[in-house]
DNA sequence: CAATACGTTTACGTTAACGTAAACTTGGTC
DNA sequence: GACCAAGTTTACGTTAACGTAAACGTATTG
């Protein structure tokens, strides 16, 4: 059974950051925990808000482009023109992780270049 | 036919970068382009060193992590202990990129999801 | 009750990756 | 020969994403 709160080092552990990350987190508006008494509480929902977050650092979105994204999720946007201009900023974020796709797929095969060259190395002084 | 030397321009406008980001590559060691008199020449290999640098970072690689990448090809590690010791630093590196990948594959799926979405509420209304 | 663990706020420090401005040289061109 | 585009060096400025330190509250545990 998932846990209901978690405290900050929680988080912290079980994302493999510093407390002062997750405090800079809300000090930047990305999570809104709730207090019980001084100490920070927080939700499901601000986990995964945190983990997307980190998702999103390691292929180096900005923290920004991370909620921008997150935020595409809950539709506050119901009329047709924003719905429309969604619509376009979805394809635009999905050419560029493409892209990065197709960059990783390039290093993966450089990647495998390189061991077999090693590979090679190491038999040839055997 | 390929060119076999380019201006500092022109590689800028290739890659869409400015002239002082090349230079700021320059000056941490990362190029080394000819001189005639004052003004610099940058031959493809240079080229290609930027164009692998921009790749990495795309990706959120930083620079000195790009530049790490790209000197696993040329051999400078002939004896057995740099070899074992590079073919480590490829797995770990390729570790790194497949999570990478999960990751822009698990976000493609979340876009197509909005977009989906964002379809449906614009069906309803018609 | 002293120590220890965990939390808090405030605030200044740090690093990477350039941006921006000033002041200068150099090769064509009108 | 004045001017312009493209290049150069030097140097200070900027932003993001935290790190680090100080100084303090609170609770439980030996």
């Amino acid at each position: 059974m998932a846990k209901s709160t978690y405290t900050i080092s929680e988080l912290a552990n079980e994302f493999g950051v510093t407390t002062r990350t997750i405090r800079f987190y809300e000090e930047k508006g990305l999570v809104h925990p709730r207090r019980e008494g001084q100490k920070r509480l927080y939700s499901p929902a601000d986990r995964v808000r945190i983990k997307l977050i980190l998702r999103g650092k390691r292929i180096g979105m900005s923290l920004r482009e991370s909620v921008e994204l997150i935020d595409m999720y809950d539709p506050e946007h119901n009329n047709r023109d924003q719905l429309h201009s969604l619509i376009r900023t979805v394809q635009d974020r999905r050419a560029r992780l493409l892209r990065q796709k197709q960059d990783i797929e390039d290093m993966l095969a450089g990647l495998d270049e390189v061991q077999a060259l090693c590979e090679r190395g190491l038999e040839d002084q055997q």
